[in-house]
Order: structure tokens, then C-alpha cells, then sequence
DNA sequence: CTAGGGTTAG
């Protein structure tokens, strides 16, 4: 750098080639150094490119130094403002930047069409952006930006981001030209907050509909849990010949994951190869959720592997995927992995790692787990993480020591917390309990009908029929209807869905044939129907017609009938898979060899030659 | 120097 001290020809010209080069906090000191002594930095344009540069660096201070400067600079004009705005905002000071702003309008420095863009994605950043928002919209009209096409839209955003989708509305219907942005950012307000046949309806109304509004449509969707509806958009927009980039893809993926929908995620995975596309963060941490949550672990660890920048989600995923596979010590040692690659762990690492613990019975790992929250991550436990501790501990049967846990939350338990422990009491046959917490869950959650089973299970394990009755009795009474188990088997691209005695389906005679030769070569093969958590008190006989045409049975009939012998059946179950159909999955995969990849509302089952992946704790 | 869409758990 000994060069800059030199006296220059022609100071301008190499300030400011020098200022597009340098990017580190250091050098550009002394460039500011060399500015101040050739006088350079009085001339409003080379101070402006100065801030700018200076506003661009990475390095830790350069912000400080930059508003340093700033203040001190005498020439200061409306893009040194906007400058400063931009960054502070950018640099995550929301309301520094509003401050700035209003020293600017105080010392009456105009604005120009830059200033509102700015502003509003501060305002957007802020923790209640309403009032802020709205002050602005009235600088915008009263300066004559209205017409400004990035500032109204910009404005449009702020407010249909935070919501306040009636406001964007007006916003749109009074703009004299809109354009896709203007389109976009109103269909992705309606979307975000969950007014999908608004957005829908927008949508259908665009004319010249592109990727960002086909995404925000997919987005939508699967944040309203409309994953089937999801993908539909997808393939719609294949047809009508809009190239997906990554940011589409990340959004079908997602859907896909949730369907559990392979062949869909391996054709978008194909997609992405044949572009050669590069797997950034977001798309390498769906690819490998999607594969983990499909059954097909291999090929998600493969996907991780290959992913070159592995941020915190990534991580999260593949410690998620083996976690659900009831690989806890592999999730554990994956965990470790990350912490000596140097990327922190954040709360949804650690929930996922403490359910890895639960699934694989690992209490002291969880203990430990638990005790580095606070001690090591700086972070202070969430409920959830209360809520994966209890599971731990009382799935293991410590009933007592999660009792205790509860008792000393430092904030009131949510009906997770008490349901994991409900759960524990049902399985360790801790029946008092039980059912004072079953109790309790009902009144807590009114409207979920998956707590009135949950205590009439309890009942119905005890031995209490009238009382597990009157409580089923008790939810029909205030209209809660059961959720239906329902399981989908998904063959050459399609998905079929059955719920219990399902008959709906085009092949319902020949499935239920099916089933009934299956059940004949199971008795053979020394099956009983087991019946314990049944919730009625019924003869043997009855009880085994109850489970036997539970939805897993006919997806697994169904999944014999239409795919090739030795192929693996895939089904995905809306709830928990019972203990018969676990006990009968166990030995279909034995009797026919077959390979049947189970992922239930919680956790997988890979039934191999007679035994279960999750070795029969779940 | 300006505005739009994506990721992990429960």
C-alpha cells in the first residue's frame, strides 16, 4: 500500500479505482487517509463512492466506521443518505435506519426515487412495521412518489407481508400500472397469510404469470399443509413451459418430503442433475430431507455429502432423517461432526438431536444434550425441548423423574409437554397418572380428538370399557370427529389413499381378496391378532375384525396386487401405526420377502425379514 | 445505489 502515500497525478481517477478493488476494512482506512490528504474527500462524489465501499465490506467495524464518516462529512447529498439507510438496514438496525431517515427529512434533504425502497425494508424488519409503515406511505404521497412503481411496490410488500393484506389491496387497486412485481407481491401476501383462494384467484388473473409467482402459488400451498394442491402447481407449471430454477424446486421438494411422494422427488432431483444445477443450502437441505423422509436414507446421506456449503439446516436435516430411521447414535455422532466442522447447533438441531435420543432409548445422551443447551449453546431450552426430554425420559419409563422436569419448567407446560408424558404413562401402564394427565389434555386441547383417544386408550388399557366409552361419547358429543387413520401407498407416480374398510377404491373387490389370502397365509404362519390397545371390550373374534382392515392392511394388499414381487412397499400413515399392523408388516416382510418402508406420523419402520428398524420401541 | 418467490422439528 506504500504506493497511495505517493502524491497522485490524477487523485480522483485512483481513489476510485482503488475503492473498486478494496474491499477490507484496513485498506480502505487508508485510502479514506490518502483522500483526506489530497483534499478528496471534501468532493461530494469520491466520499459517496468512500461510504459505499465502505458500507460493502464484510469486515466487523466497517459499518461503525462508515457512520463515522458519515457524520462527519460536510457534502453530504440524498445518495449518501440512501447510502446509510440501506446499510444499516441491511445490517440488521432496522431502527437506526428509521432514525436516519428522520434526521433527513429534519434537515430537509430531498428524496429521490431510491429513498422509499430503502426505507420500507427497514420498516418491514422493524417489530411492529404498521405504524412506521403507514407514516411512510402518507412521505410517499405527499412527496409525489405514489406513482413511483418501486416505491408503491415496495409499500405493497411491507403490507402484505405483515398482513395487513386489506391495505396492500387498496394499494394495488388504485395503482395506475402495475407490474409482475406489483402482481407478485400481492398473490405471495395472500398466500402467506393462509387466503389462498385470494391468491388463487390473482393468480388465475395474471396474464403474464413467471417463476416467482408460480413459487409463491407452491409455497403457499405447502404452508397451508396443501401439498398434493402443491405439486398440482408444479406440474402445471411444467406444462405451460416455465423453467423452475432453484427456489421452485426447494418449494416442491418441501411438498413432496411432506407426501412422502418418491417418484416426484427423484424426478425434480433428476431435473436438478440434468441442469447440472448447483445444490446451495436451501435445495441441498430439502433433497436430503426429501429422501430421508421417503425411506431412502442411503441416497439422502449421499445428497449431504455431496453438498458443498452445509449450513446449520443441512445438518439439521440429516441429524433429523437418521433420527426418525431410529439411528440415534449415528444421529449423535453426526451431531458431534457438526460441532467440530464449527457450525453452531440452533433449537431445531437440538430438538431434533433429543429426538433422536428418544427414539433410540438414549436417556443419558439426552440428559446430557438437555444440560448443554444452557451450558454450551448459550440458548435457554424451549418447550419443545421439554417436550423431547419428557418423551425421553418417559418413554424409557421414568415417569417420576419427567413428572419432576415438568414440575420445574420455567414456563407452563403446552399440551406437547403433557402429552409425551401421557404417552409414557399409557405404555409403562402408570394408569393414575395416566389419567389424571389424559384428563387434563382434554381440557387443554378441547377441540383435538387425538386427546379424547389418547385418554380412552389409557382407560381401555386398564381394563375402565365404560369409562373409555363415555370419554369417545364425550367428543362426539361436542362434535369432534376423530381424524380418520388413513395410509397412501404411492405406484408409478400415483398416489392411493385408504382409510379403514376403505371401498372407495376402483379395485376395492380384488384388494380385499387380497388381503383375506394374505391373512390366511399369516395363520398359517402362526399369526393372532393382537388387540391390546383396542378401546372396546369385544369377543377375540370381533376384535381381530376390527384391526383387520385397518388402512396400512389395504395399502399393503393393494401394494401387492399392482407392483412386482420383491419390490419395496412404501406407505405413509396419517397417524401411529398400531401394534397389530406392526406385528403383521413384520411378518409379510418375512413370509414374502418383501421390503416394507412404514413412515407413520412420527418416525419410520423398515420391515426387513421379520424384524423392524425400530427394534420394536415406539 | 432501488422492488418479488426457497431450507431443518413439533
Amino acid at each position: 500500500m506504500a504506493a497511495l502515500l505517493l502524491p497522485l497525478p490524477r487523485p480522483q481517477a485512483a481513489c476510485t479505482s482503488w475503492l473498486d478493488k478494496c474491499s477490507d476494512l484496513d485498506g480502505l482506512k487508508q485510502i479514506h487517509a490518502t483522500m483526506v490528504k489530497t483534499g478528496l474527500v471534501l468532493d461530494a462524489v469520491p466520499a459517496s463512492r468512500l461510504l459505499a465501499a465502505l458500507c460493502r465490506s464484510p469486515d466487523d467495524g466497517s459499518l461503525t466506521y462508515a457512520l463515522l464518516l458519515f457524520e462527519r462529512l460536510r457534502c453530504r447529498n440524498t445518495f449518501m443518505w440512501n447510502t446509510m439507510i440501506r446499510a444499516l438496514s441491511d445490517g440488521n438496525l432496522p431502527e437506526q435506519a428509521v432514525i436516519l431517515y428522520c434526521q433527513m427529512r429534519s434537515g430537509a434533504m430531498p428524496h429521490n426515487p431510491y429513498t422509499f425502497p430503502f426505507l420500507l425494508k427497514a420498516c418491514a424488519a422493524l417489530p411492529s412495521a404498521l405504524p412506521e409503515t403507514q407514516q411512510v406511505h402518507g412521505h410517499i404521497i405527499k412527496h409525489g412518489f405514489a406513482s413511483e412503481v418501486y416505491a408503491a411496490n415496495s409499500l405493497l410488500r411491507v403490507y402484505a407481508r405483515s398482513g395487513c393484506t386489506g391495505s396492500a389491496r387498496k394499494l394495488f387497486d388504485r395503482m395506475p400500472c402495475r407490474d409482475a412485481i406489483t402482481w407478485n407481491s400481492m398473490i405471495d401476501g395472500y398466500a402467506k397469510s393462509g387466503r389462498l383462494e385470494m391468491a388463487r384467484q390473482l393468480f388465475d388473473l395474471m396474464e403474464e404469470k413467471n417463476v416467482v409467482s408460480w413459487t409463491s402459488m407452491i409455497t403457499g400451498c405447502v404452508e397451508s399443509c396443501l401439498f398434493k394442491e402443491a405439486l398440482e402447481f408444479f406440474g402445471e407449471m411444467q406444462v405451460m413451459g416455465v423453467e423452475a430454477d432453484a427456489r421452485a424446486l426447494t418449494s416442491a421438494l418441501t411438498a413432496c418430503a411432506h407426501l412422502g411422494a418418491l417418484d416426484q422427488g427423484r424426478w425434480i432431483h433428476t431435473y436438478i442433475k440434468k441442469r447440472q444445477m448447483q445444490l446451495d443450502p436451501a435445495l441441498g437441505c430439502v433433497l436430503v430431507d426429501m429422501y430421508a423422509k421417503c425411506g431412502e436414507l442411503d441416497e439422502a446421506l449421499s445428497i449431504f455429502e455431496t453438498t458443498r456449503e452445509r449450513n446449520v439446516a443441512v445438518w439439521t436435516a440429516m441429524i433429523a432423517g437418521l433420527a426418525v430411521h431410529g439411528l440415534g447414535r449415528e444421529a449423535l455422532d453426526l451431531f458431534k461432526e457438526m460441532e467440530e466442522a464449527g457450525v453452531k447447533p440452533n433449537h431445531i438441531t437440538v430438538t431434533s438431536a433429543l429426538t433422536a435420543c428418544s427414539y433410540a432409548g438414549m436417556v443419558e445422551e439426552g440428559r446430557c444434550l438437555f444440560e448443554r443447551i444452557t451450558r454450551e449453546y448459550n440458548m435457554s431450552p424451549s418447550v419443545e425441548h421439554y417436550g423431547c426430554m419428557v418423551d425421553v425420559l418417559g418413554r424409557a419409563g421414568m415417569l417420576k423423574e419427567a413428572e419432576d422436569l415438568i414440575n420445574t419448567m420455567p414456563f407452563d407446560p403446552n399440551a406437547a409437554v403433557w402429552g409425551a408424558l401421557a404417552n409414557a404413562c399409557r405404555i409403562h401402564r402408570n394408569f393414575e397418572l395416566g389419567k389424571h394427565v389424559g384428563k387434563m389434555l382434554i381440557e387443554l386441547e378441547p377441540e383435538q380428538s387425538g386427546r379424547y383417544i389418547q385418554l380412552a386408550s389409557i382407560l381401555a388399557a386398564e381394563g375402565s370399557w365404560t369409562q373409555s366409552l363415555t370419554t369417545r361419547k364425550l367428543m362426539r358429543e361436542r362434535g369432534v370427529l376423530k381424524l380418520p387413520g388413513c395410509s397412501s401407498i404411492s405406484v408409478k407416480g400415483s398416489v392411493h389413499e385408504f382409510v379403514v374398510g376403505d371401498r372407495s377404491h376402483p379395485q376395492a373387490e380384488k384388494i380385499h381378496l387380497e388381503w383375506a389370502r394374505i391373512l390366511r397365509r399369516l395363520r398359517k404362519e402362526g399369526y393372532m391378532a393382537s388387540t391390546d390397545e383396542l378401546l372396546l371390550d369385544l369377543e377375540e373374534e370381533e376384535k381381530e375384525a376390527a384391526v383387520g382392515w385397518h388402512s396400512e392392511k389395504l395399502a399393503i394388499a393393494f401394494g401387492f396386487i399392482s407392483t412386482e414381487p420383491g419390490t419395496t412397499i412404501r406407505i405413509v400413515k396419517n397417524l401411529r401405526v398400531c401394534a397389530d399392523c406392526h406385528a403383521v408388516s413384520k411378518l409379510i416382510s418375512k413370509v414374502y420377502r418383501r421390503r416394507i418402508v412404514m413412515r407413520d406420523r412420527a418416525r419410520f419402520h423398515v420391515f426387513v425379514d421379520g424384524t423392524c428398524s425400530c427394534k420394536d420401541y415406539w
